[in-house]
Order: structure tokens, then C-alpha cells, then sequence
DNA sequence: TCGTCATTCAATAGAATTGTTGAATGGCAG
DNA sequence: CTGCCATTCAACAATTCTATTGAATGACGA
């Protein structure tokens, strides 16, 4: 506890922005930041929790400048730092891909094989939709995708992606995103299109990589979902 | 503790890596290995610490994917896993920096006024080097010197700054670096240079972030320090 | 001013992490 | 085989973290 050596104390500043990071639900709820900014209530009903816990989730995230809070009437809305907060998400993702056999298993075990679901970048799915080649879809919420969107995607939430693809082009493969290079969803509907015989792959990343990679982001005619 | 769930498995997965980072011995063990590897007593020897302790977070920081181990006759070298580790670290950095007053205060508190200690970026210090403006200082000590150094540098140990700064050029400005862009050493290093009267700078990056990003790294003839 | 509602705080029990101690392991030298 | 040494493991108390509960705060609308 003393602060008397510099070189300590930095470093405990350093641990509370890691500590911050080290665990499930904070991460999943930065994740979930990284679409929007969103009030107390409404992340807590994302993620299927209390309300007083993800508060005190929020204050721990708070304390270690991870997210920052603006009041808006008698709600509060948090959002992300910056994109500083994404690159160190991103960075300790990277370490767990490559170091992690866990990380591999869980994707094999529950998405089916790895080759299969060979994924697009970025610069790829620019190409491949200015050519026509593709169609996109958002399997995102509808909220979510309201928030800002990749240009031209169509929003097909995972519920609807059955419905949905009755009408779809099948001389197009279909691309999915989501919330981010692991989010499940886009796992889960290319599964499922290819269950129902179309062609469809994950792009590799989501929505908010595509938005801190300076590219450009479509938004609703409505702002701001609470 | 259910692994039904693969969204939570894998953000389960990330958090031990944040885990692992979130202690601020841990990340001072990273500093140290990211000089070079070292057995576990080493480690132990230059922080300080009991062996069995060291061990102990030798062990989690394993468990996360952050160092390997290799084993040499009775001894067990441990180095990071690889280079994601070193962004992971500077990412988290990059949002302590950014978002902790407390950061702040303890530099501006410890090392003087910011402005002062304005530093001198990789490729600024290519440049001073190539045109002999300026005298490079490695004040890391011996042995880590001898496992790598910026090509040029000369290896000045804090405690020798006062007996080398009788003999300097001084025509030229010293500029100084150590471990890391907050490690204290040169910090000091460049105060106690400034209080002899001599012009001094400290590099932004240390020895890892130099090696890093591709830079050509000098080595001394013997190979391996304990 | 009063009630309502979103959010935070305070307090609790249960779980996980930390540092320390001393014993166990596994390789080396004689 | 035996003793030695680097490292790891096991077990402990002390601390910190976690989720839950219910009460407190602070802003809005009547």
C-alpha cells in the first residue's frame, strides 16, 4: 500500500486498468459499450443481469478509466473511454488466440471446424460488395444496428435469419457481422445458412473495429436508443 | 463455472489473460522478461522477492499464455510468450495513461514538470545518431545490457551517472533509455544529468519496444546471463 | 412539495487471490 | 546411490472480489 516508490505505484495504476478488464462480464459488457453508449438499465437487460450489478460493474470500469459516464435527465449513459479501450480489448484477445488452446477448443467444439468458417476482412468485403458479389447482413438487435451499421447491410437479427433467407438471392454468398471478431451470433447465422444450402461466411471483424478503422458508418433516421 | 454457454467460455477465456495482468508484481515480472529470459531465482533477485512467491506468479502468468518455460538442466528459463504480450502490456498502458489522473499526478509529482522531460521518439533518435548530436545511454544495469542494446548505446548504470558525467562530451546531448516508456531509471537517469549541468533527454520506448519494432539490436560477445 | 423512477450506496456472506511457510519434485554432480 | 539445488506444490491466514439485498440519492413531473 505505501506509494512512496514511483515505479510501484505506476504499476498498481497499470494492474486496476487490467484488473478492470478481468472478468467475463465486464468484458462482455465493454463489448457491448463498443455498439453504443447505453444506460444502466438498458446494458442491464442485455446481459440478463441485476441491476445493481451491473452498476457496480460499471463503477469498477469507471474507477479504472475504461468507461465514462454523462447524465442525461434521470438516466446515466456510459460508453467507452475511447478507442484506446478497444485496442487493449483487442490486445488481450490477441494474446488469448495465440497462447490459449482453451480459446481454439471452445471454437472448434461449438462452430463447427475451423476452416470452414474462414472469415472475410475488412478490405476483402470492401472489394467484394463494391463488385456486387455479396449480400451483408447485421445479425445484430435492431437497436444496435440503428446505432450505426456497415454501409448497405441489411439487419437480420439471428431470430429471423430462417424467415429471411426464403427470400434471399441464392447467387450471392452471404457475408454476417456483429459486435466483434468473437461475438457468437455471426457464428451462428452462417451455421445456420448453410444448414438451409446458401453460401455465407463470418466477417472477421465487427462493428466496432469497422467504425475505429476510420471506415464509413451508416446510421438510422433516429439517434439514440435508450 | 458452467462451460455451456461458448460466448461466456471465451470471455471467460479473455479475462484470465486480463487476470493474469491485473497484479502489479506480474507486470513488473513482464518488464523484466520482456529484457530477456531469466530463470526464476533471477527474477526473484532483481525484485526483490521470495523464490516461492515468484514461482507462484510464474505459474499464473503461464496458466494466461503470457510466458513459456524451458527448461535447462535444473534451471527453468522463463520468457514471454511472444510480441502480442508487449502490445497487450502497452495497450493497457495506453488506457492508464490516457484515462488515470493518478498517472499523471505521479509523474508530474515524482519526475519533475512533464514538459521538461518532452522525449525523444525511436526515429527522432535514429536520425541524432546517424548525424552524432547526441551521447546514447543505456542506464539499465550490466546484464541486460549485455543481453541487447540500441546500437550505439553505452551501458551507464544508474548508480555510475555521477562518475561517467565527469568524462562526457559536453557538446552533446545525452539521451537516455532503460526498459520501458515508464521505467523509472531514466527518468532518473535524466534528472540527475540535468542537476550536473549536462543537456539530457530521455527516449519515449526502451530496449523491448525498440527490438520490437524491428530496430537492429547490438549484442555484447557472451551470450546468455543467468 | 411529493411521488416516481434510474441509479448508486452499504452491508452481507461466499468465493477467489495473496504472501508465507515448509515440504515435495526432478535433474545434476559426485 | 546420495546429497544438493532450483523449482514447484500444499496449506494456512489475511485480504480482496463477487453477487445479492435493501436502503439512500438525485432528478423529473405533477
Amino acid at each position: 500500500m505505501s506509494i512512496r516508490n514511483p515505479k510501484q505505484a505506476l504499476y498498481e495504476q497499470f494492474a486496476i486498468v487490467a484488473k478492470a478488464l478481468g472478468h467475463p462480464l465486464r468484458l462482455e459488457m465493454i463489448e457491448h459499450l463498443a455498439q453504443g453508449a447505453r444506460s444502466v438499465e438498458a446494458l442491464a437487460v442485455k446481459l440478463g443481469q441485476p441491476v445493481a450489478n451491473i452498476s457496480q460493474h460499471l463503477q469498477a470500469l469507471r474507477r479504472a478509466g475504461i468507461v465514462s459516464a454523462e447524465r442525461d435527465g434521470k438516466f446515466v449513459h456510459y460508453s467507452l473511454a475511447d478507442a484506446s479501450v478497444l485496442s487493449a480489448f483487442a490486445a488481450v484477445r490477441g494474446v488469448a488466440e495465440r497462447h490459449l488452446a482453451e480459446v481454439d477448443r471452445i471454437v472448434r467444439g461449438y462452430f463447427d471446424a475451423r476452416d470452414d468458417m474462414r472469415s472475410v476482412t475488412r478490405d476483402e468485403l470492401q472489394r467484394l460488395m463494391r463488385d456486387g458479389l455479396v449480400t451483408l447482413i447485421d445479425v445484430r438487435p435492431a437497436d444496435e444496428f440503428a446505432l450505426g451499421h456497415v454501409p448497405g447491410a441489411i439487419n437480420v437479427p439471428l431470430s429471423e435469419i430462417k424467415a429471411w433467407s426464403g427470400g434471399a438471392d441464392t447467387g450471392k454468398e452471404v457475408v454476417a457481422y456483429c459486435r466483434g471478431p468473437w461475438c457468437v451470433m455471426s457464428f451462428e447465422a452462417v451455421a445456420a445458412l448453410r444448414s438451409l444450402g446458401l453460401a455465407a461466411r463470418r466477417m472477421e471483424d465487427g462493428m466496432p473495429e469497422w467504425k475505429a478503422a476510420g471506415l464509413p458508418v451508416e446510421m438510422a433516421a433516429d439517434g439514440v436508443a435508450n
